[in-house]
DNA sequence: GTCTATATCCAGATAGAC
DNA sequence: GTCTATCTGGATATAGAC
């Protein structure tokens, strides 16, 4: 029951941080989501920062695990790519947290509010994800079954979109509607 | 040099506010950076949020003015889109404010943590430049220069990719490239 | 117009009873 | 584990001198 706890204030906390920022979130609107009182959250974490971090810190873990088994899957380049975006769009369209935490990534690798810790964890895993997205382009390319073009900037390309839509989804749950990936992937296979 | 100093805390502000959000961007934070004490800062604007809603509103104002005059303009509407988005990453490449304006639009119309009044502006709002490009759209699939599909989700397929885009310019200024505009009309127009 | 000093308020975090 | 009450710091906004 510990953890479950602590599985609720992290929700609460996501969906706040994702809707608010940590700066706007106060540790009061944590509590009150989260169905205790203010002092009994310090019994669980002992400052706002800690949860922020950890949440990003998670979000970092998960983003930067998927794209690894991602990349390790026996699959062709080109639907690597693809089932990537199935998957991801899949997430958005079932309203969980998928794209809370998306926009949470995108968020924290701009904000200059942060923590100095989230800085680092910034710092330390921004590049990962771009960089296993563009080295499957690469081997796209070289099988010849994705167009030319500089791979880290093909890379960004799809992460920028991903984020774009990720944002959408957040401010407008209710009218969003993940578009086709085949729309997507058009701006990297070869016709 | 009123208008002026109004110009430069303008400025500052709108980069401080893309970096830190409006609730942990401190009016002490905006004195200093327009090199002035805090007390003056209220001798041009009454609140923090004041100049927010300002900026929001110019913001909004000039994506729908530059929306609405490309919708005007006398050209296909493949074109127009491919204008568009030349202006936009072209926008992004010298580096103004145009990528951190695209963010705060974007950041102010996901946030709860806004002033009331900029609710209202963003609901007022935050739909017609969707729109806009949702007709431009139709029209270019009525021409038969564009593709099958939904306007609506093809512009906002369109806009979430702008955004995403300028997500990135503004959390890494240094290492961003905009990518060929050649490579996003893909997913619009015929082959 | 510009500054310094300060009043006020509010949110984060702590203490201590139950 | 859980609550209420409270301390404390810091940020907004104001006052008032120059």
């Amino acid at each position: 029951m510990k953890d479950e706890r602590l599985e609720v204030i992290r929700s609460v906390a996501v969906n706040l941080f994702a809707h608010k920022g940590i700066a706007a979130t106060k540790i009061s609107d944590i509590a009150r989501d989260a169905g205790m009182s203010q002092g009994l959250l310090y019994h669980y974490y002992k400052s706002k920062n800690e949860i922020f971090i950890e949440i990003i810190d998670t979000a970092f873990k998960r983003l930067i695990t998927a794209s690894e088994n991602l990349c390790k899957m026996d699959m062709e380049p080109e639907k690597k790519l693809k089932f990537a975006l199935e998957k991801i769009l899949e997430g958005m369209e079932v309203d969980g947290n998928h794209s809370k935490y998306h926009f949470l990534v995108a968020q924290a690798s701009v904000s200059e509010a942060s923590p100095p810790e989230i800085k680092t964890i910034v710092n330390q895993n921004f590049e990962t994800p771009y960089k296993i997205v563009a080295q499957i382009i690469e081997d796209g390319q070289n099988k010849n079954q994705l167009r030319d073009g500089n791979p880290m900037e093909l890379a960004l390309l799809f992460w920028s979109t991903v984020n774009g839509l990720a944002i959408y989804k957040t401010a407008h749950p209710d009218v969003f509607k993940a578009p086709d990936v085949e729309i997507i992937m058009r701006m990297f296979v070869k016709d």
